[in-house]
Order: structure tokens, then sequence, then C-alpha cells
DNA sequence: TAAGTGCGTCGTT
DNA sequence: AACGACGCACTTA
């Protein structure tokens, strides 16, 4: 119903073996990730000024999680999360993705049905897709009914990977 | 088996 | 009113 904006404070690189990714920080916790893309490496230098030495926590606390997430292992401690940019029924879903254990994996009609939503399971994708903290967020852990993976807001190549190497399995 | 079609369903725009 | 990161039943080959 009410989408407010994640209103980013501030936004800040994080070098990893795959690339750099952007956290976005809102006043109240990690608001947004993106995965590593070549276009918008310019941008992140700005907003290093000012930064609270809280924001540096976070920041501190998402790298290594991140880093954690991307080498299979399960993140030590999250930043707080600000999903406040999500409906109501979004942000359940996203709660739920939270759920699953790295290594495991859901299908879409199981988180329908883990909301108590049973029949809104194309919904759900949307909801997977609509997803802003993708990795720390596991929405990759969701795969089609079939057990193939199904679609990604990133490329699929980055769902595989992460699946591959938390040890998830999945059909080819 | 594999691949394609049609349709119910429901949150979001 | 239209559109999906779905799921299922049901053809075809």
């Amino acid at each position: 119903m009410h989408a407010r904006k994640p209103n980013a404070l501030f936004v800040l690189p994080i070098a990893t073996p795959d690339g750099v990714f952007v956290a976005a920080y809102s006043a109240n916790g990690l608001a947004g990730l993106e995965f590593p893309s070549a276009v918008k490496r310019a941008k992140t230098r700005s907003a290093k000024k000012g930064i609270t030495s809280r924001v540096r926590r976070w920041h501190a606390a998402t790298s290594k999680a991140l880093r954690a997430a991307l080498a299979g292992r399960t993140p030590p401690t999250l930043p707080p999360l600000d999903c406040s940019s999500g409906t109501r029924f979004q942000r359940r879903v996203w709660n739920a993705l939270r759920k699953i254990a790295p290594g495991k994996t859901r299908s879409y009609a199981e988180i329908a049905k883990g909301i108590g939503k049973p029949k809104a399971v194309r919904a759900v994708g949307g909801a997977c897709g609509a997803n802003p903290i993708p990795v720390l967020v596991p929405c990759h852990r969701v795969l089609a009914a079939n057990g193939r993976l199904g679609g990604f807001s990133g490329t699929p190549a980055w769902k595989k990977t992460l699946l591959a190497r938390e040890g998830a399995p999945f059909r080819a």
C-alpha cells in the first residue's frame, strides 16, 4: 500500500573477490545492496563525508557478512536491515527468506504457504524480485517447485553461483 | 522424457 | 486492467 522510499543517506562500496558491491544505508540500517556493475563505480566515491560511526559500524558488519555469504558460509552478524521500502506483503516474504538456512532451499509455493497465503505463489515471486538486499536476504534460495532455478533479478549465473557455493542442490 | 499450452491466483503498478 | 522470479494439468512428439 504505502511504499516509503529507502531514504538512503549513504552509499558505500564493498570490495569482494567477486567485484565491488554497493551498499546503501538509511537512518535505520542497511537498505540496499547491489551486485557489482561496471557502470556505477564512479558514483560511490561521493558520500564519504559525514559518515557517522554508526554507519561505519553497520558497514563493517555488512562487509564481513557479505564476504562470508559469498564464500558460502553463514554470515556472523548482520547490521540492522531497513526494509521499509517494501509493502507489508513483501516484508513478510523477505522475512520468510531470512529463515532459510544456507545450503537449504524452498519453493515459491512453500514460502507462500509459510506466510499463510498458499495461493499467492506468483506474488511471492514478485516479492523476491523486489528484494532490496540480495545475498544477505537470501532470495537465491527460492527455487521453482520442480527444483529448477526459477528467475533472479540479478543474472541467473549469480543465483547458480551462490547456491553452488553453499552446497545447495538444484536441478540444472 | 522433454517441451509447449492454458489457466487459476493474487499482489503490484 | 495488465503483468509476473509460479504451479499444475494436459497435450504432443
